[in-house]
DNA sequence: TACATACGCAATCAAATGGTTGCACAAAAT
DNA sequence: ATTTTGTGCAACCATTTGATTGCGTATGTA
């Protein structure tokens, strides 16, 4: 099972997991102490993290330690780059001139 | 009704769409011209980009246009921004210091 | 050995999602 | 004035999602 990347990172429990563990790998059970939720709801949330291949794992002993993987998350800001020029200043002065052409209406 | 911009771009017909308008503001029609679902989908796709103010409309007769919105999309870079000292090369401590010190967004 | 701990997996359920169809309405065309 | 076109909205439906509960298993501990 594959998961895509836009959708793993769609939940708001799933990026404060990311933002978790971008520092520091966290086990479930660590992570679960953060929210509100049981340990196996985030445990859901990790799974399809690592099926995003958004996260990696390590087992240690009984402990299974999860820890992002930023090649992935690179995935997302080559997507957001291709609208980069868009919010540049020089772009920002054209969509003036178009908003004053074609004001909005209703 | 305001839609999380993270759920927004979770379809992949919502991100062909901003593609799509990207560079060209265009009707409901149009846009569902590229798809295969029927345009009603398509204008519900529409509808749930623009309560993210991924999307702003402008109104000319009895046409529709639709258009990105370029700071909305800034702020998914922003969100992506905090991870990349941890895919750079350059991984020096000042890096690690800004990324400890940024809040956690959701 | 016996018990506790850390974890994944399966079943279940309410809510959300994405799609379709039908309809209403305003603008344009005939 | 009537018809066609462009669009949004509501109702409906199958699928997916996020959460909980219960269970099985492997690792650590008394």
């Amino acid at each position: 099972m594959e998961t895509d990347l836009f959708h793993a990172i769609a939940d708001p429990t799933r990026r404060a997991i990311l933002v978790l563990i971008a520092t520091q790998a966290m086990t479930p059970n660590a992570l679960a102490e953060h929210f509100d939720s049981s340990r196996q709801a985030v445990s859901k949330h990790i799974k399809v993290l690592t099926e995003s291949q958004l996260v990696t794992q390590a087992k240690q002993g009984r402990e299974i330690y999860y820890q992002l993987n930023p090649k992935k998350m690179r995935e997302l800001d080559q997507w957001v780059s291709q609208f980069k020029a868009l919010w540049e200043d020089r772009f920002d002065q054209l969509d003036q001139l178009l908003l004053t052409l074609k004001p909005n209406q209703q």
